[in-house]
DNA sequence: CCGGGAATTAGACAAAGTCCAGATTGCTGA
DNA sequence: TCAGCAATCTGGACTTTGTCTAATTCCCGG
């Protein structure tokens, strides 16, 4: 795949947002890494270089791309969001010490026997979250 | 089953913990609900006839009953963390609209084809949740 | 070049949760 | 009964994540 800066722009035409600069930097930093990233992370990456992008338009460009389908939201962690460009279905293998996070693909997974849904109620998603830890 | 607060004693020294007077009011507070309260809710309902419980003491106490294994903590939405008595296996379902959480049996569910842990790795839980909204 | 809506900004603010040092509680042994 | 002591509790300051707002900047069509 090809995360560069240019491509960026298309991508997030493509899914309905206008590609200012600084939506297109938070693209690329979510993409090209390819891994779970909270805002202040975000941010941090954004302004390696030089102060570019401000707090508020972190978050304000997250929500966006979370309300578009770009970005998936993981919430494993009370004290901190993390956002997944991983928007294909798929599951999460959380390291409770570490806080680290690793993809599970759903293709493998089969979850069977869920309830029947309250009327009118549609199903969003459906997060499956392993916590582990180092045995002691 | 009986949630009295002459009980609640019982219930802390059977899981090892020194049932004080705040302990057993927090503990009355989330079994006698028997639902998923958040911090500032159980703070709320300790506090309700005149303030007896203070903010530290709670967040400690919830900590505690957390390591003891006497509650559970639900984590669906990053802002607030909610506390969940029933310690039996079983998922959620989460109304992303209101924020009302439900029980889920964890018997009827049947998950499959979970890849294997890392080497060294032992799960500590697996949490379910199912996000619904109302149907547009 | 100009007007105007969209986007961005700094910084004040809000809310959840943590931390600490001092006060209280309630045993325990004499 | 009482002093001593450890465990517990407390208010309040503090931290961190995230939100809000009013003012500015950007960019595009004409």
């Amino acid at each position: 795949m090809d995360y560069s800066r240019d491509n960026m722009a298309g991508l997030l035409r493509s899914h309905d947002i206008n590609p200012t600069h600084q939506r297109i930097e938070i693209a690329h930093a979510l993409f090209s890494h390819q891994s779970h990233l909270s805002a202040d992370q975000v941010m941090a990456l954004v302004n390696t270089r030089h102060s570019e992008t401000s707090k508020a338009t972190v978050y304000n460009t997250l929500k966006l791309f979370l309300e578009k389908g770009l970005i998936r939201e993981v919430i494993v962690n009370p004290s901190k969001v993390f956002y997944d460009p991983n928007t294909s279905a798929h599951h999460h293998l959380y390291e409770v010490d570490t806080g680290e996070l690793t993809d599970i693909d759903a293709s493998q997974v089969h979850i069977s026997g869920l309830p029947a849904l309250p009327a009118g109620m549609v199903t969003e998603g459906i997060d499956l979250i392993v916590r582990i830890r180092r045995a002691d």
